[in-house]
Order: C-alpha cells, then structure tokens, then sequence
RNA sequence: GGAGCUGUGGUGUAGCGGUUAACAUGCCGGCCUGUCACGCCGGAGAUCGCGGGUUCAAUUCCCGUCAGCUCCGCCA
C-alpha cells in the first residue's frame, strides 16, 4: 500500500466522524436521504452555472464536483462544478464549525451536495470571468455524496495531456466542460435530424447488428455462432441491404443513426465502428433526396451555428470535379483550378510535354497566386512532393512584371508563353506548376498540390456540393478485376447501360457525394431494382451466378416480388459533428473512441476471453497474439 | 503492410556521454477572513516506456520492441 493510499484512507476515518451516516455512499439512491428527494419529480432546481444575481436571496440546493478549494484559514472557497458550469460557494469559521470542518476536508472531485443561500457579492468581489460572478452561495449544510481520489490530470478546459491517459480515464476526461459540450452538440445534431427527417414523413427502423458477411468491401468483424459452430456473423458495414429490404417492404421513406463496423486501419476520421446517418427513399429518386438533404443541412446549420446557407447546393458532375479540381470531393472556398494547356504545350519545343502528349496524355497547369517568390528549395520540395504523389516531374513557370522565369522557358516563344498566361490568368507573381501525361493522373497530382498550397485564410462560409454522376466501376489493381466504385447495388445510368458489356469502365452510376469544406460528408446512388441488372452487375463484378444467388439470394429474391425504384444516402455524423465542434479528429466526438490499433484503453477490449467460450464456439486459436490488452 | 513524430516525479515540460536529473503545476503538512489559477512557508514524490548493444560510464548514442499520434496503402 503506498502513501497515498494510507492518507486516503485517514481521510476516510476523518469523515466517518464527521459525517457518521454514509460518508461516501457511492450508489445513488442510497435510501431518500434529504438531497435525493430534492431530486424528486417536478421541475429540476438551477445548476451550479445557472445562478444569477435574480436568485439573490433564495435557497438552492446544488449537486456537483469540487472544482477547486481556496483555503483562507477561517474562510473557504469552494468553486462547485455541474455540467451548467461554476458556482462560489462560502464557508465562514465563524458559523457552523462542524459544517466548517466538514469543508475543509473537501478534495477535488469530491462529490457534494449542499443547500446554502444565494447572495450578491460586494461590487469589490464580483468575478466577471465567471457566469455566475455577481452572486455566491453561503452554505448551510454539506453532504458528501462520494469522495475523490486526486485526479491523474485536472479537470479543465484547453488543457494538454497525453491522449493516451485521457482515453484511459475518459470519464475523467468527459467532466471537462469543452467534452459535455461536444457530447452535446451531437445530440443536439441527432434531435434535430430525427426531427427533419420524421417531418418529412420518414421512420426510424433499426435493422440488425448480426448479419452474414457479404463479398465486397471492406473487411467484416466477425462474431461467431455458438449455436452453429464454424459459422459467423458479420457486423454492418452499412445497413445497405436491409434498408432495400425495407423499400421492398414498402416502407418507402426509411432512416435509422445506424451503427456501422468496419475493419480497416484507422485514420484520425476513421473509427472501427462509426455512426451514419442511413436514409432510402422509394420512387421520388435524387432530386427529392437532394432536397430533403439539403432541408436538414440547413436546419443543422442554422439552429446550431447560426448560419445560413444558400440553397440548393451546387452540383459537379465527377469528371468536371476531377478536371477543374483534381479531386472527387473538391474544395471549393478557394480557386486555383487546374487548366489545361495541352494545345500551346503541343506546339512548342519541350520533349516531356510533347512525349506525353503524343500518348494520348494531358498538359494541365496549377496556378499558385502570389508563390512566385518561392525560393529555389521551396519549389524543389514541390517537384519532390509531386514524384511522391505519383507524377514523372513537375515543371514551373513564375510569370514576372516582364517575361518568365522558368528552366522550360526557353522551349516556348513568346506567343506561346502569351497563350499560357492568358489561359491561366497568371498574374506577375504568379507561379504555375505543370503536370504532363495521363490526364487523370496529372489531375490528382495537381489536386493534391492545390490542396498542398491552399491559402491559410479559408472563406468561413461552408461550401456544399453534390458530386453526381460517378463511375459505376473501378479497376482494382490488386485483384486485377472490376470492383464497384461505390457499392454493388447502384445503378448505372441508363445512357450508359449499353456500355455494361463492352466498356464497364466507362459507364457512369447514378451514385452521388455530399462534399463540404474538401470533406465527404457521405455517399449515395439510386438502387438497381431489376433482378436482371443486378445479375449483369455482380457478373461484371466476377461474381458467378451461383456465388450471387448463395451470398445474395435474399436480395435477388425481394427484386422478384416487385420492388419499387428507390435510392439513399449515408453521410458520416462523426464527421460531421466534428466539423459542428471544430476538432480535427472524429475521437473528439464519440464518447468512448478507440485508438489507432483498434484498442479501447478505458475497457482493454479486445482482449483475450476464457478457453471454455472459445470451446463453445468451436473456435482454436492458433497463434496467442501479444500479450491482449493495452500496455499500462 | 510501410513511413514519420512522441515517450523523463501524478500532470506538462527542461536537460545532458559522468548532474544531488531541473522547472512549473498538482499532492501532503503548517499559517492565513474576500479569494476566484488566492498567497506565504515547509515536505514527499522519477529505477528517464521496455529489452539489448556500444562505452570505464547511457536518461543521453545505436538496434529492437511496446504504446500513442499523423500520413501512405487499405476503407463497396
């Protein structure tokens, strides 16, 4: 046992004897002890942070967590923290001395009850740091509700300490007045979307945690079957089937904050499991699904941040976004939109830009505003930046009052280098970055650089944008097949539904991106509903007949009892709660998150579970991973 | 799977091939009747993430490993 313990254990003596009934009675509930019938039915009394000098004069009984003693000898401070904030309360030696005593044997994060008076403050003593600074609690009685050992870190706003401990101790963490706002925010965000969309005629359903892994995608956790040994479960990866169940069922406008599970490693926006917003309309398609989106951005907007936006959002079809931005999720609160100079580069003397040319490839351009006195490194680390990114070279140019400066320069005449500026609208100062050769590649290239070189100073307005019209498929290298770009339900466009065969590749979906601020807030498609597209899709997808009709038959089946044209969306809450909170990192706003490995450090899950479960389950393990657990 | 960054009293940091491992804060004790990040005085508290190597000597240099974070791959 060490020092700490011992002292907290004389504390504990101390306080039998000065409070001899239940001095730390942790249950709540713990008999209707004279606090907790306070807390009886009708109306909630003020919070700590809600006292204002109108309550001058009145009795309060307050509950909450020591936030800090101020110890004057015969008077003492108490700042008394709820989740509405801070309240002054007052111990004078001079009155009670039991009740005095009790309070000098307060820590922080003891958790008390009090019933005391509300008094205005001498003028000289007013605090208006604080809410509640005019007014202040004279204390008449004190129950100790629980007491507190001292805490790894102190319970405050702004503060820095490894994230690591904080996850440990994430209730700790969570007392901290910055986290019950985001917790707050969030469901703030969740009333208001169910309010929406329940407006709009829509049900909650909640569909199925255990369901059977499907081929595509991203990797399932698995949890296997007690009852059928060798067999598992899957958990969702999005409610994607049962919400087009739901269509079949006629449910016609369905939406659930689904749960969703996949096993991939984590990014500071990724969690192992995160929550969606899932929604499917039958029979009205994209249009009104675009505009009930749109509704509850603006209802979310307004309410929570005071904003405005304008409607409707501005939409770009895939390909434009790629060739103006380089990007498929754009961001659009600046400029810099990449140009394509491939007919002056084709006519002068650069090898690079003509090879590249002659191979069927591109010459695009990145204008970069006010960067033409990047220094010789600068631009260096740029070329390298863009190698890492995949492209052969990059070239530049920085237009000056008088000509340009550039290795390449001397390739072109002048008239040429006249068409360039006037093309990129270079301005002296400028500086433009070339990228040569596969058009989509040059594209990304330069949409990575863009956003490499954006401007510090973003516009403070958000801006929405729908992304329509993506490719059905994708080439996937790795498996040297078709995989679908957005999930094996969507719909190819019915312009293109004669290229399925011959040119899979460039047949565009009806699936669509939510993109706001650079940011994919979620994704969406109008569903095939005809059995025999969807057969065609999953043959392309090198799913044979036999394969679909065993993973999918369920689905395949519903299409034959006519299913009603339909499509939905899913946009990520985590992000966009984040985005609500400003924090970089969707852990910020999920109550219990789990770090990069997939580990909580609150639970230790996962861990490792008792050899009888795994005998039920059937299950041998074959290697004992690590040691299972976080190290501490 | 790959790369980078980080790891020193409870917490946040400093430090250096040989130190009594420094500072702040917190904690404990004492004093203090108007503080509000109270103040003043005193005290306790660190095998410098873990393992190995180099060296007369390693918290410091090297290798490995673990944990956390960030990015690439991956994420229909």
């Amino acid at each position: 046992m060490d020092t700490g313990e011992q002292e907290e254990l004389a504390r504990d003596k101390l306080l039998e004897r000065l409070l001899p009934e239940e001095p730390c009675a942790g249950e709540a509930g713990a008999g209707p002890g004279e606090f907790a019938s306070r807390l009886a039915p009708g109306e909630d009394p003020p919070g700590c942070g809600e006292l204002r000098a109108a309550h001058a004069g009145s009795e309060v009984a307050l509950y909450g967590w020591i936030q800090r003693r101020r110890d004057h000898g015969g008077l003492l401070f108490i700042d008394l923290r709820d989740r509405t904030g801070l309240v002054q309360l007052v111990f004078n030696s001079e009155g009670d001395r039991e009740l005095f005593a009790a309070a000098e044997s307060l820590r922080s994060e003891y958790v008390i009850a009090v019933r005391g008076e509300v008094v205005r403050r001498d003028p000289d003593n007013v605090n208006p740091a604080l809410k509640t600074g005019e007014i202040e609690v004279r204390v008449k009685s004190l129950e100790i509700l629980n007491c507190s050992k001292t805490p790894p870190f102190y319970i405050e706003d702004g503060l820095q300490v490894d994230e690591n401990l904080r996850l440990r101790y994430r209730y700790l963490d969570l007392r901290r007045p910055e986290n019950y706002r985001r917790l707050e925010m969030r469901h703030r965000m969740v009333k208001l979307i169910r309010d929406h969309l329940d407006s709009c005629g829509f049900l909650e359903i909640e569909t199925p945690m255990l369901t059977r892994s499907t081929p595509e995608g991203a990797r399932d956790y698995l949890v296997p079957s007690r009852t059928s040994p060798g067999s598992f479960y899957a958990l969702p990866q999005s409610p994607q089937l049962f919400k087009q169940l739901l269509m079949a069922a006629g449910v016609e406008r369905y939406f659930q904050i689904a749960r969703c599970f996949r096993d991939e490693d984590l990014r500071a926006d990724r969690q192992p499991e995160f929550t969606q917003i899932d929604i499917e309309i039958s029979f009205l398609g994209r249009e009104r699904l675009f505009a009930i989106i749109e509704g509850m951005m603006a209802r979310l907007f307004g309410n929570l941040l005071g904003r405005e936006l304008s409607l409707p959002f501005p939409r770009l079809t895939y390909r434009e976004a790629m060739d103006r931005f380089g990007s498929d999720k754009p961001d659009l609160r600046f400029g810099m939109e990449l140009v394509d100079c491939s007919e002056p580069a084709r006519e002068s003397e650069f090898k690079i830009f003509r090879a590249a040319l002659e191979k069927g490839g591109v010459v695009k351009a990145l204008r970069v505003p006010g960067k033409g006195g990047a220094s010789r490194k600068e631009i260096d680390d740029l070329v390298k930046l863009a190698v890492e990114f995949g492209a052969g070279g990059l070239a530049w140019m920085i237009r000056e009052e008088e000509g340009w400066r550039s290795p390449i320069a001397k390739f072109f005449s002048p008239a040429l280098l006249g068409r360039i500026g006037e093309r990129t609208e270079a301005a002296p100062g400028d500086l433009l970055l070339f990228a040569a050769g596969d058009a989509a590649l040059c594209s990304e290239v330069l949409g990575r650089l863009r956003l490499h070189l954006a401007p510090e100073e973003l516009s403070p307005e958000p801006h929405f944008l729908w992304v329509v019209d993506f490719p059905l498929f994708e080439y996937d290298a790795a498996e040297k097949r078709l995989s679908s770009a957005h999930h094996p339900f969507t719909a190819p466009h019915e312009e293109d539904l004669h290229l399925l065969e011959k040119d899979p590749l460039a047949v565009r979906s009806q699936a669509y991106d939510l993109v706001l601020n650079g940011v994919e807030l979620g994704s969406g498609s109008n569903r095939i509903h005809r059995r025999e597209i969807q057969m065609q899709i999953f043959k392309i997808l090198g799913l044979s007949e036999a394969e679909a009709m065993e993973k999918f038959s369920f689905l395949l089946e519903a299409f034959e009892y006519g299913v009603p044209p339909h499509g939905g969306i899913a946009l990520g809450l985590d992000r966009l709660a984040a985005l609500f909170t400003g924090d970089d990192s969707i852990r910020q706003v999920i109550a219990f998150p789990k770090t990069a490995a997939g580990s909580c450090l609150l639970t230790g899950a996962p861990a490792p579970v008792e050899p009888k479960q795994l005998r039920e389950l059937g299950i041998a393990v074959r290697s004992a991973s690590k040691d299972g657990g976080p190290g501490r």
